[in-house]
DNA sequence: CTGTGTGAATCAATTCACAGCT
DNA sequence: AGCTGTGAATTGATTCACACAG
């Protein structure tokens, strides 16, 4: 990552659930709503939604709040998602099969572009309605028409080999679901989802708290 | 969560990472580790592990370092790692399927306990070799034997009332795949795992990074 | 008088720097 | 000398408090 993210990482996690309940809320009728408001349906305070949105400008009005649909049109702007984002699962196992049928990607403005994997006997067969392409064709399909994110769903032992592949297509975002730091250069930016370090961390929480 | 949690959670989620890979270090024979090592392995500076450790004891020796085997030892430890946790799958969909079978769970010591949901078209099914339960089992299944953390992996708008059924089976932990804030009591602990907000977030920095 | 936007103050996490054991 | 463990300093994020616009 080139110049320092002078945006802090918690503010941008926040911005997606902020897009989520606003979505919600104006789902439900609402058309203006306020920080405090915004904040309590997200679980979040006031002054936090105010100084996140601050990093990218002023979209309220004072004494009034925000126009929440107007809002939520600004944060898709900001998150990248003003145009429908093409996302490649790269390893059609288990979790790829589950990844790719999962409804909440399209729900939520993403397109599954392409299914791939390096294994010959999963390579041209269906898998929830889409056939599987071997991992080579990700470059020119890539240069065809642009992938934004490669969801990774390899096991760990094949999981650098497959994102070399992915930053060797000229794909710029990886999501990761193997538990393995990923080598990438600068460019490529990764984030990683580790499912059994999240059951870590929970059984420490819970002896934690059985401790009182 | 009673009391405040002096221990810093972002820690906590880097103690995961050195254990495993203390687990690799030691596999790879090696026996005495510094936290120079241990850093680099980690992608972490070393003061950072050593803080880390620092909150819950000193488990080296000066001039020395660490005995790799123990530290790990002292870390499942902390994490509550000491006996195998045991895990209930809620939601047999296409996630819940996938997280049935992936083998991560078990290699790092996890025991898959049960499968449960609330369709009885999927009731009594064999889904990755266990037969799947009507979640109204839940409750007796777990002072059977207990049940330390369910992983949610129903649809949204299942998502609140599943985890109430499970507060109310008397588990501590959820892990929730749904993109919902859950309501629980105080004393269960929650982790998300929000794979579209995960997306969203990978499509800010992508964005981010383009305009260098 | 209401509710935003933002510098200033506080709180938390990371990094520094060094004392103390081996 | 080498490396841990830890207060002190620094950096970063959150909260406070208030000026300002409608």
């Amino acid at each position: 990552m080139g110049q320092k993210p002078q945006i802090p990482a918690p503010s941008v996690e926040r911005l997606c659930r902020y897009e989520r309940c606003l979505a919600k809320a104006t789902r439900a009728g609402l058309s203006r709503i306020s920080s405090q408001e915004l904040a309590a349906f997200c679980g979040v305070t006031p002054e936090q939604v105010r100084k996140d949105l601050s990093h990218f400008g002023s979209f309220g009005r004072r004494g009034v709040g925000y126009d929440a649909s107007k809002l939520r049109e600004e944060l898709r702007r900001i998150l990248g998602l003003e145009r429908k984002r093409r996302i490649a699962i790269v390893g059609i196992g288990n979790l790829g099969t589950a990844l790719a049928g999962y409804a909440g990607f399209e729900a939520r403005g993403f397109e599954v572009a392409g299914l791939y994997d390096n294994n010959p006997a999963r390579v041209g067969h269906l898998v929830q309605g889409m056939r599987v392409r071997h991992i080579d064709q990700l470059a020119s399909d890539n240069q065809r028409e642009k992938i934004d994110i490669a969801v990774l769903a390899v096991p760990e032992s094949a999981a650098q080999a497959a994102a070399s592949r992915v930053v060797a297509a000229g794909i710029r975002g990886i999501l990761n679901f193997a538990p393995t730091r990923l080598e990438v250069p600068d460019h490529v930016v990764v984030r990683d989802v580790d499912m059994t370090a999240e059951l870590e961390c929970l059984s420490f929480w819970v002896t934690q708290a059985e401790k009182q």
